[in-house]
DNA sequence: CTGAAAGCGCTTACAG
DNA sequence: CTGAAAGCGCTTACAG
């Protein structure tokens, strides 16, 4: 049916060895030859088949990429360049899009593995006894987005810090009640790390955590909103100040603050985190920890592709790089300071 | 270096034949057989190659997608309900976000192509002779977002009857001076079709349509702002409303409009398209045409695994499918009636 | 129920 | 500079 290189091969009146040459350019080979070549692919319409090529030279070219939410701006953003930087250097993007389901996690990975992908982007931040596997099994190099404790190639920033920063400004600006819309404490980083860096700011400048004000969100608008309708519910006039886990939960919180005819930062100051598209769109704009999305996005094809590439040369699963970029307070119209 | 079938053949004491069989669990095997190929495979860690089953089976259960710009939340949306509805039918997706590049999209078409890929969904609306050219030619299933008039399997809305209708209702709510942030014409549906509607509606209602009231952006929210900046500066008072193409812009139209201290809808009515998050996120709400992101995913890939499983069956290129889906005029707070 | 062998479409030493 | 042949890791008639 489909035409292969034998059938390119006795158009051309020459061998499959040297159809293959003229396809990968590498060997010389006689300009007539070539000719003769290339006007064959022409007539014949003829696709090489990369697949029979990468199981010949067990290597697909091909990046497989986990991430929980291609709807959110910060996450599309890192995977649209991730997807721009990768193909120009010969790199195409598998991407599965797992929703907060662990197991398909697991079930994707697997899937990539016998896909024999070159390398893997795993953007997840919570682990299960499977992934811990696969991650320590698998000879396939995966870079990850949070800090797993378990000696992998990591791009992250230091949300521990970032967490710290948010609050301290906050605090600095006179807000002694703060409450936190967070996310889940099994996200290592995203989660768990910012509330601590939250608390540790409150901690080092004598302010009580309240429990109360801590809430669980999952990154998104919808859950920022229904958090702050809660918080509104159960403990307004507790707290003048809201610490967000994301830009998204952020806006959330401040569409429902404002429907509730309140006023941001009259009422309530409120900064997020990512420094997304939302952050701009919002009025007032979000005061925001803001990431660096180009260089985080950089840094994980440069580790991930220096890795395939060196496999040839030494397994070198010896020097697991952490790279830690750094994040900035970006200071827009969602906080007031107030006086103390 | 890595184990293969041959291993796990050797390893149980069985033949790979008997090793293939229990992985594809079709034919029956006895059960001792089962037992001690799936204990030697739990042994050896082993991963089957799908890259040489692809090669065997002339199938690889992936799918192409080509998407202009991931970060537009409309778009991640329908990518994201693609990648669910075609993994629970045991595809999986290999993506290109493509920013404004024809010559790139050739490009991406033809590597997928050469990966064999069993489908492609393109939702580039821009055709160049490159592209017309691949279309016609190419024997792989290919589902377009866009009316190229050439007969290829389509899913869309009827994007003039939209803009007919978003123009409609600003006229019924009294406006008679309407601008237009459009997108670029060579767009055929989301940018031609769409501005034909708005001026077919301004011409059955009597109004005179003036060039300077439309102009050309890039569905983005950023283009949306500069063109309302430009609009405010060229043609302040010569119109009472806007109907943008997309939300995003849209929304960049509301943020300029409110940060010229104008107000949204006491000042200017604005209409947006798609329906998307943004719309939800904007106050005012943005009223809009919402566009069926689900069953426009669900028919995508329906119609895409309907063409690639028939394919076996018999070469029905001749039952070319164009699915018109509806739209909804979505009411919420960006227009006002205004007394005629 | 099980296995030996051909073949999917390429690349790549090897020899000339 | 060019070609014949082996082999990448699977599946699948075919035979028993």
């Amino acid at each position: 049916m489909s035409v292969k290189i034998k059938d390119v091969a006795r158009a051309a009146g020459v061998s499959v060895t040297s159809v293959s040459r003229v396809l990968n350019n590498g060997d010389h080979v006689s300009e007539k030859l070539e000719k003769k070549v290339r006007r064959a692919i022409e007539e014949l319409n003829y696709s090489p088949s990369l697949i029979a090529k990468s199981l010949k030279r067990n290597k697909t070219n091909l990046i497989g990429v986990i991430i929980p939410d291609i709807t959110s701006n910060f996450q599309a953003m890192i995977l649209s360049l991730i997807e721009e930087i990768a193909g120009r250097r010969g790199y195409n993007l598998l991407v599965s899009n797992i929703v907060e389901d662990t197991d398909k996690v697991v079930k994707y990975l697997n899937i990539y593995q016998e896909m024999r992908v070159d390398g893997i982007v795993l953007m997840h931040e919570k682990l299960n006894e499977d992934i811990r596997l696969f991650l320590n099994k698998t000879q396939i190099p995966v870079v990850v987005h949070a800090d797993f404790g378990m000696n992998l190639p990591t791009v992250i920033i230091d949300d521990f810090q970032a967490g710290y920063d948010a609050t301290s400004y906050l605090i600095a600006q006179g807000h002694r009640e703060i409450a936190m819309i967070a996310g889940d404490k099994r996200d290592v980083c995203a989660g768990l790390r910012r509330i601590e860096g939250y608390a540790a700011a409150c901690r080092d400048h004598g302010i009580m955590i309240e429990e109360a004000l801590i809430r669980h969100g999952d990154y998104k608008l919808a859950s920022g909103y229904r958090l702050m309708a809660e918080l509104l519910r159960e403990a307004q006039g507790r707290f003048s100040a809201v610490f967000a886990a994301s830009d998204d939960m952020a806006a959330g919180a401040v569409n429902c603050i404002q429907d509730h005819g309140l006023h941001v930062p009259g009422d309530i100051s409120v900064i997020g985190f990512d420094g997304s598209q939302i952050a701009e769109i919002m009025r007032p704009r979000l005061t925001t920890i803001k990431q660096p999305v180009d260089r985080i996005s950089e840094c994980t094809v440069d580790l991930l592709l220096e890795m395939i590439e060196e496999q040839g040369v030494a397994k070198s699963k010896g020097k697991m790089k952490t790279i830690v970029l750094s994040h900035e307070l970006l200071e827009q119209g969602s906080c007031r300071s107030i006086e103390t």
